[in-house]
DNA sequence: TGTCTTCTTGTTGTCTGACAACCTGTTTTT
DNA sequence: AAAAACAGGTTGTCAGACAACAAGAAGACA
């Protein structure tokens, strides 16, 4: 939540400089790469202490707007490093909440592959086909191959993302991917079995991208629905994810 | 992102202080409302420094975790002000985007619709023939109460959202449509016509509501997708979007 | 000349101490 | 009893210092 979204409270020093800070950033007045200036130089141009100014350029830090270095300075992140969307880490709480989680992904995936299927071009759907092969070849692999897997096949429906030509939809499932792997890849990924089911499930997947090369947009969006569906009912089959 | 995220750089002394607080939260070790040890005790329990905790802390109330109160102390806050999930104010900034951001909610509109034909309870559909019922009501006052059927509108795919008894999908519309209120309102909303085509309208929002009355997964799905379909064609014929 | 070492300088990260602003409960005064 | 002053504790801010670190400058040496 942005500090003035709070009305409650009345803002203080540092909720003020974070503000102004943040919207330098993003107004485009300190260009991506740029140097920020040294802390001591903020501070005296706010008028304020640098204790203040660290306060502010900590949360900046936080939010992935900056990235400092100790004896050097602090520098504007680049775009790709800032997301459009923000999750808390509250909603990995509970194991039982991820499958909520997955539900979010399943609708917007299942939006991207639509939007995919009318906007594809023959670049997209190359890419979309190598993924795809690669998700091919990292079954062949066996349960070794299972990490590989799940990395081919999210690079799979990235691609759709980006095919989709929605930036936020793009954005706001790699985000999703981003957490949820650092969530389950302790639990779960490496030890993923996935020759049970590998055979139905990159038929599923074939599904999708022959949906979309035949940019039929209902067919790939339930394509898509129908993959997660299964999926999840596989997930919720596993011992290692059923407990807590 | 987390600082965790990045694996680049050495973890500062703030950055680990900020995670373990914010764990101690996420884990239920500090209940909402309690209040935190003050930040020179937790300074010497961490051996750091003030200005450290002071730092992390100030990461925690940005992040709407925390809520601190000048000679008081700082409290857990409410796991309701604490919102999943933040989307940055630069996705607004050209109105073209907007359309992007309509069809990110089109995917997760269309998924709460049917997650809600499995999971609804006669009392969501109570709620939900109120919410249309409104929406006609609202209707029938012509182009005045314009405004008023697009709260309705929205209250109703907000019935929905709480019926797919999806928490994040809940939370991330009402985000969604807070910040398109915002955005939009003093753009479009008040001078926006809906007697044109609110007979079909209407229609559309219909189908929705009997395929979840139905159980009918596919076709409540479906029906919002279609419905947002003819909408962003309606939204971009409109002159007063298509600027800039 | 070229390369390595050392020094210098500047910046962030952390520490320490102090005071201001503020809230709350207690005590004193009226 | 009610109001005012007091006391203690906490957050917010300030100031100064040093440690850790990086990058360039200057010098030593082959």
């Amino acid at each position: 939540m942005d500090s003035f979204t709070r009305l409650s409270r009345r803002p203080s020093l540092t909720d003020d400089i974070s503000q102004k800070l943040s919207r330098m950033i993003l107004d485009g007045k300190l260009v991506a790469g740029e140097q920020l200036p040294t802390e001591q130089s903020l501070a005296e141009s706010f008028g304020v202490a640098r204790t203040v100014v660290r306060e502010a350029i900590s949360r900046l830090k936080h939010d992935g707007l900056v990235d400092s270095r100790q004896g050097v300075g602090a520098f504007v992140a680049e775009p790709s490093a800032r997301s459009a969307f923000r999750i808390s880490p509250a909603c990995f709480e509970k194991r039982q909440k991820l499958l909520e989680i997955l539900q979010l992904r399943t609708g917007i995936t299942s939006e991207a592959a639509g939007l995919a299927a009318v906007h594809r071009t023959d670049a997209d759907l190359q890419f979309m086909d190598t993924a795809y092969d690669n998700m091919e070849r990292a079954l062949s692999g066996g349960d070794a191959a299972a990490e590989k897997h799940v990395l081919a096949e999210r690079s799979f429906y990235q691609r759709i993302a980006e095919a989709s030509g929605n930036q936020y939809i793009l954005e706001f499932l790699s985000m999703l991917d981003t957490r949820i792997d650092m969530e389950l890849r302790s639990v779960a990924m490496k030890n993923a079995r996935v020759t049970e089911w590998s055979a139905e499930v990159l038929a599923e997947h074939k599904a999708v991208l022959e949906a979309i090369r035949a940019q039929d947009e209902t067919a790939a969006s339930q394509a898509v629905r129908y993959h997660y569906s299964l999926a999840a009912q596989r997930l919720a089959d596993r011992a290692d994810l059923a407990d807590t």
